[in-house]
DNA sequence: TATGAATGAGGTTTCATTCAT
DNA sequence: TATGAATGAAACCTCATTCAT
């Protein structure tokens, strides 16, 4: 493969410059994320996404140096939409509608990002970039996760000798990998009584024993 | 493009009829373990295989369809050696003992097949046969679990509402992945902390709000 | 192994877009035509084409699928090339001398196309495709023979009881057959010894025991 | 590929010693020939050869050289089988007869072994051997029927100024491809009609304008 | 003589990426 | 900026033939 000439790659590195070409860039990256959620990742071919952007192959390499690239950037919108989605301010109720409401924001929130997480997912053990991004994608929710328990722990609503940290870890790791099960890898849940099962072990895990009240 | 003869196909089913062949096939089959762990699915070419065997290229062709092929047989080698780590019979002390060994059996059969196991992951996005390869490795998990569950249930110690079904598969789904980002994506946990972590939730779950005696 | 991409035969379906492209085009076909003609279609690698074409395998397979799509290509051209040259009207002297003319075009025409024709002969027994092809050739001289044979039969020149059709496709038979022995088989033959034997046979068959006249 | 041990070079060019030899070596003619008819020569493999004749790999070896040697004797075979054919003695009636006689005879004659004829055919544009091969088949043909003519021209039935020799081969041609065409390429032949105007041909050649009598 | 495992040169085809226009 | 032609490294797989047993 030849190298990028110095020209090209300044320009990849400048980034559009006009409307018009901040325009092209977001076609490019709308066309691709559809091809990728389409094909996956190694089945998507540059060809793919110019086609589906009424673009030209050279076109693309003005915009991404590689193919690789565009889904790193298909990658950080769905990031952004997740962290969006899930930043909704939480009801104040009891544990458990706080649990349940938790458990429906993740899996709203995942559902339509499901097969662009699946091929970060992928990328993640051949690339230190996505790798990256993903333990970044889930850390924010784990933290999250964290962050609230350690508030109920404050209130004595849940223990204080918990684990917290690892606890959460283990929580998010149960909702992610259901969700991949389900959405990535078309196991068949009932949606109701798959909230209820997650929902459950969450509460029990906080509230052990009549430990303080919902 | 040539297509595979019949009678090539015939001996590649058939399989090695010497003792020599069968030797020959085994070699093949290590030599790929080692290069899939090592290099990765997308990045192990037939070529290092065959080199790592100290065989020709024609010899894989002899024994392997495609690269595909080869790995589907390392996989099921690794979800016979799962099998039978996990079908260790179980100690029956309390359900604190049993919970922890069952943890402790799973991380230990899990952490020796990571690599192989991700890649059965990463394969599953791209192929139905992968796919059903790898739901079945989690299904006798999730059913060994399912059963034991119920078989608590029985004797009273787990509550009779519980959803057996959907919480073995979330918890199932909890172990997998927790063993997934430490020995596959990197994550640092401390062994200890987290069989603690992962065993305080499946206790809780089983055990909840004071149900029967530990 | 690799599927193509439904782009890229689009590519090659769509053909060239620009004069460049058309011009590549060409040179190929030129090129392979030469290869074909040297080496004969199976020792005729895509490497020998490229590399008379002063082009890449790349670019090879930018316009064609693959090296019997080529030859497809090629023997059309050919085809044409020998319907273009048979297609000269015919001088409307006697008989002898139409027959003479007739056997002459033939020969000039199989002639400079004999080695891609012996190819077709050849291929016409693995594919289909080329079978078609090559029965196309030939049926469309054997038509014209025979349509001129009707004519004289109209005008009373030759028998009436005469099987035109059988009787037109053994004497193209005849012709294809010693030209193919000749220019390609190198069966040694005197030019106008030759010709005269072929058409002493028209001509016998045609006007038998001195049915009308020359 | 390795080059041939003097060992086993010698044993393919003493040929079998022992009666049990002479069988596998009959074995593996009897099914090169069906393979051959069944594959043609490209698509035959060894493998199906050494299959058919329920042999291995290694023996065949033992007997012939290469998959080019084990087909030439098959087709001398085929030469053979045709010559005995052919050479039945002719019954002396009128000349009318004689030529449907020496027609329905090649016709009969070739049939059986269209399959091989039309791969001597094709490997003659590759292989020198093979095409001497050919041409002396259908020379051995065009001469008998050459001498056939020349003693008609002795007893005057054929006109004294006929080109013997090239109107044998002419219509010697003319036979070879119509079978071809007829039994190899798949074009349907009314048998009767074509062996009258196959006929038709020889007799108006040989006895033009009512010269001599039938 | 017979077997079947082993060889490896050789061929076809793809596709990310660059560059001339 | 946009286009699309060109590149060529790289990968897979076959099969005639040899050789150890």
């Amino acid at each position: 493969m030849r190298e990028p000439t110095a020209v090209q790659q300044t320009r990849r590195d400048v980034g559009p410059i006009t409307d018009r070409g901040a325009a092209r860039r977001r076609q490019l990256l709308d066309a691709a994320r559809r091809v990728f959620e389409r094909q996956g990742f190694t089945d998507a071919r540059v060809a793919d996404i110019v086609k589906e952007a009424h673009a030209s192959h050279g076109t693309f390499y003005t915009y991404f140096d590689t193919k690789e690239a565009i889904f790193v950037e298909v990658a950080r919108t769905v990031i952004e939409d997740m962290h969006e989605d899930m930043a909704v301010a939480v009801p104040t109720s009891g544990l458990d509608l706080r649990v349940h409401d938790a458990i429906d924001r993740f899996i709203h929130a995942y559902r339509p990002n499901a097969a662009i997480i699946a091929l970060m997912e992928q990328l993640a053990l051949d690339s230190v970039e996505m790798r990256a991004l993903r333990l970044d994608l889930r850390d924010s929710f784990v933290q999250r996760t964290r962050r609230g328990i350690e508030r109920m722990q404050a209130d004595g609503s849940v223990p204080a000798d918990l684990d917290v940290e690892y606890t959460a870890e283990a929580l998010g790791a149960m909702l992610e990998y259901t969700c991949h099960l389900w959405f990535s890898l078309g196991k068949e849940f009932e949606e109701r009584r798959l909230a209820d099962a997650l929902a459950g072990i969450w509460f029990a895990t906080l509230h052990p024993e009549g430990h303080g009240a919902p």
